[in-house]
DNA sequence: CCAAAATGCATTGTGCGCAATATAATAGTG
DNA sequence: CACTATTATATTGCGCACAATGCATTTTGG
């Protein structure tokens, strides 16, 4: 009835390992990401996710979609209690108007200013640099984001 | 010299395409995550990175490791801006103690109770309950996971 | 032994994320 | 038209992350 002397726990002690978990690695990964993004994005005047937000914008308008708070959220994957302050900020630092809709009052329609336009041009740079600072090969990168997406949607939309 | 008419900045909005973006996929996966991850550890009164601390601290046990703030960090990627509420509000739970080590007076050293020694067992069906929601083949999640460390590992450490 | 540098942790402030709730406007129902 | 339900956003509160700063305690170099 003795305990085996290097796993006191058991053999199942490699199911709780910080580094045999998915979720550990998937957290540092993305942290870690954030940090390169972070002196890049500091040029910009940005955070990293009101830079998804400006990217998301800069689509929108080049396709001459309207963009709501909550077609922003379904984008984004995020609600109105991050997005509201993040929305105030960006329109403090005069890169988008908000504006409640004339067809429905409940709507607040989010717009590009013209300095927020402008700031696409000084972004279009920063995917390339940081892909070059991780020094994966790019068709790995490709892979690893499609392999993302997949885990993504089924975590989602029913596992 | 005209320009394109369905791309009205150029070929190279695709770079900044959400979708295209490998951050954003890490982003969007890893909140998903932690959304699957929230309810089950609902149950045992601890949030993610509250988890996440109690795995390093449950190996170290196992491990004879005597654990410091700092040593929790380095493991986690995290400072003491982080850790020090973090781990107070473990205490408060009664989850774990943290005391000034004898040697080095500057040390805090944090050690299970038995009642965060017991939360073990409750956890240990938490990544397997986990990863049978996702929805993906074992073999291939574990290969996602060490692409992941290996992207953590070229960004941190020089890339 | 003493001054300076380094180390370990705590504190403060800002900005997310997200749950819960509130508020206002619209849509649907009889 | 009143009444209810739904929708869209805002607000509040809590818990991270992280930069910046502060402070006490070693450690180091002379």
């Amino acid at each position: 009835m003795s305990e085996p002397p290097v796993t006191p726990e058991g053999v199942e002690n490699t199911v709780l390992a910080l580094d045999n978990q998915l979720c550990f690695a998937l957290y540092a990964a993305n942290r870690a990401m954030t940090s390169l993004y972070r002196p890049l994005l500091a040029e910009l005047g940005l955070t990293y996710p009101q830079y998804l937000v400006m990217l998301v914008l800069w689509e929108a308008e080049a396709a001459g979609q309207e963009v709501s708070v909550s077609w922003l959220g379904q984008r984004l994957r995020l609600d109105s209690g991050t997005l509201t302050p993040l929305l105030k900020r960006l329109a403090a630092a005069d890169l988008v108007t908000r504006q409640r809709s004339g067809a429905d009052e409940r709507v607040v329609t989010i717009a590009l200013t013209t300095q927020g336009r402008g700031l696409k041009a000084r972004a279009k740079d920063v995917p390339v640099r940081l892909l070059c600072q991780s020094g994966m090969a790019p068709e790995r990168l490709q892979a690893l984001r499609e392999e993302l997406k997949t885990l993504l949607s089924l975590m989602t939309h029913g596992g």
